[in-house]
DNA sequence: TTGTAGGCGTTATCAG
DNA sequence: CTGATAACGCCTACAA
């Protein structure tokens, strides 16, 4: 029933706690034979130290705190295990949190620092809408990746990672007009989301632009739900199910992501409408699903390794107080897939 | 620089710490005004109080650990959503670790229990080899959801919620047999796991000697690695690319995940064959993936939902001294999908 | 209703 | 090399 604590080890071993404290922590100044001595007992005895008591004494620690909003977006996931192994190969620890969508992740992040003593954090996702006061609350090197932020101007108080999602959300969407696509639907977050979903519409609105072709809002097909802002195929699935019955002409869908590209693909087919003789539909991301579906998504892939790598990289140079605070943004690659071909008016039954 | 503690806070307000730690954790006895007057001084001064302090001093608290092996298991997502939900609703707060592959999970919960004074744990995932003395050390309430056992006999120191592998998988292959197809081929993870990958094994094995069909080891389809028991649709794609350039016959393949089942799709759509014309595909799990895969993937659904809500029932039971532990076995559901048709020896070209 | 003091289990400091 | 001892920041008797 009682814990057992450093005290009684220390007692066992007939050595001061300051010893054992030693021993556990690898420090210099102590005996071969004591120290062996020590462990052994400390393993005996199954003793754990107890972490709570270790955070609130030590002065400062090896942890690094990822905060994710969205965990079960399989973007994330992907990203998240590289800067594991990333974060672990600099021999630090890795504190993973998931935010829910209605938490600040700044507040989780602050009070993670008071706890863990952290040495930097990460923030994966989400909305960056903080104000550069309670960023620099933080007191530890701060990296933004694969965060939306209006203002494309972070602070000196931050690195930041991302693709630009104005810009690739474009190239997209450029390529559906090239294609010869001048009806383009595209599926959305919640009007409300000021967050890539904005970015990648306004991608969108200006490919559309620069091809000469008329903005046609009953196009765009918003999450009804407020605060919905989850890409999911489920939601794919809703909004082509609804695009589709609202009897709306179009030959071609732009969902701003990969899992809602595929929901409304099976709506597609469960109207009898094939893709992408009839419909052409293209995602955003470049998840392993869109490489795995069939047919295959055409969709616009973010170079996941190299910007997890890259957060990592940008938070430890910071760190060591080798570099200042940047902003990196990378460029997707527009990945051709089975699911988009060329506008073709008279409909063929037989393409290839 | 300096972080605020508590007491900065009560010299502020002209109080004692005692009453500025009433007033933050809504004791009764504290006179109102001081109340408001210290709680707007703490938002004031953005003062978080530590929480290694508090765990290190609290003797009890209201969290849960839910400890998840395998946080990248799409199945394993949903469940960790619906057990959030549960757990919240229960007035308690998740802590959601996430265990590697080679880590102990044992050992990653006695660390937490010590840290942050459990009420209860949640193991999802993993492979349940621990000792009974091991377990009992934890002195918290345990349930293992979704963990595979060989020996299906809890002992009486922890609940356990899964539906049984051995008959569930027995349950595909039969169906599969009973289209008609005798040589059914099995993706399986690699044959060092003793995990839930030997127990849908045994089932596939059962299903074929009740149907008198001969087992043939070259169907056996075993990821190649060493330790590599990670559910992808990768994994499936390499298993099949494999099988079929083996020029081994079979009809029928049985994954033993959907997400294996998907990437067995994909290369079986490259090498120019179809699904299920040419090859019935049938996975296990029921993740939503499945149902919009094309053709959609048959499957065996687990009631994940009420999988996870039992797991935490079984917990909070065991909490409140309601109910001593026990073991829960959910029955799955054959979902019929469009990647298996029954067995055509003349190869039809147009089915339906 | 409020304040003071002691201790939770460690680590850091400093004298031996 | 080792062992007391004083913090770390908070909660909680207990006394006022």
């Amino acid at each position: 029933m009682e814990m057992i604590t450093i005290k009684d080890i220390a007692k066992m071993c007939g050595a001061g706690v300051s010893t054992v404290s030693r021993a556990m922590n690898n420090h210099p100044d102590i005996n071969e034979e004591t120290k062996t001595k020590i462990l052994n007992t400390i393993k005996e005895y199954n003793y754990i130290p107890n972490n709570s008591a270790r955070n609130l004494k030590r002065t400062e620690s090896r942890a690094i705190a990822l905060l994710v909003k969205g965990i079960a977006n399989p973007f994330f996931v992907k990203m998240i295990k590289i800067m594991e192994e990333a974060i672990e190969k600099e021999r630090c620890l890795l504190v993973l949190r998931h935010v829910d969508e209605e938490e600040n992740e700044v507040d989780v992040a602050m009070s993670l620092v008071k706890e863990r003593k952290l040495r930097g954090i990460i923030f994966l996702g989400g909305y960056l809408n903080h104000t550069k006061e309670e960023l620099l609350r933080l007191q530890v090197p701060l990296v933004f990746s694969s965060t939306s932020s209006m203002d494309q101007k972070p602070g000196d108080c931050y690195s930041y990672v991302s693709v630009n999602d104005v810009t690739e959300s474009y190239k997209m969407v450029d390529y559906l007009c090239k294609l010869g696509h001048r009806k383009i639907a595209v599926l959305i977050t919640n009007e409300a989301d000021c967050g890539i979903g904005r970015l990648r519409l306004q991608g969108y609105e200006k490919a559309l632009k620069d091809n000469q072709i008329e903005l046609d809002q009953e196009l765009i097909y918003h999450m009804k739900e407020i605060g919905m802002t989850s890409y999911t195929m489920e939601n794919g699935y809703e909004l082509m199910n609804e695009l589709l019955d609202s009897g709306k002409e179009f030959s071609a869908v732009f969902a701003i992501s990969d899992t809602l590209a595929i929901g409304a693909c099976k709506a597609i087919f469960e109207h009898g409408l094939r893709v992408p003789e009839d419909i052409s539909v293209s995602g955003f991301d470049g998840i392993d699903m869109a490489h795995y579906y069939n047919p295959t998504i055409t969709t616009l892939r973010q170079p996941v390794e190299e910007m997890a790598k890259e957060t990592v990289n940008l938070l430890f140079s910071v760190i060591r107080g080798k570099e200042t605070h940047q902003y990196k943004t990378f460029e997707g690659e527009l990945l051709e897939g089975g699911s988009t071909q060329s506008y073709c008016c008279c409909d063929s039954d037989s393409p290839s």
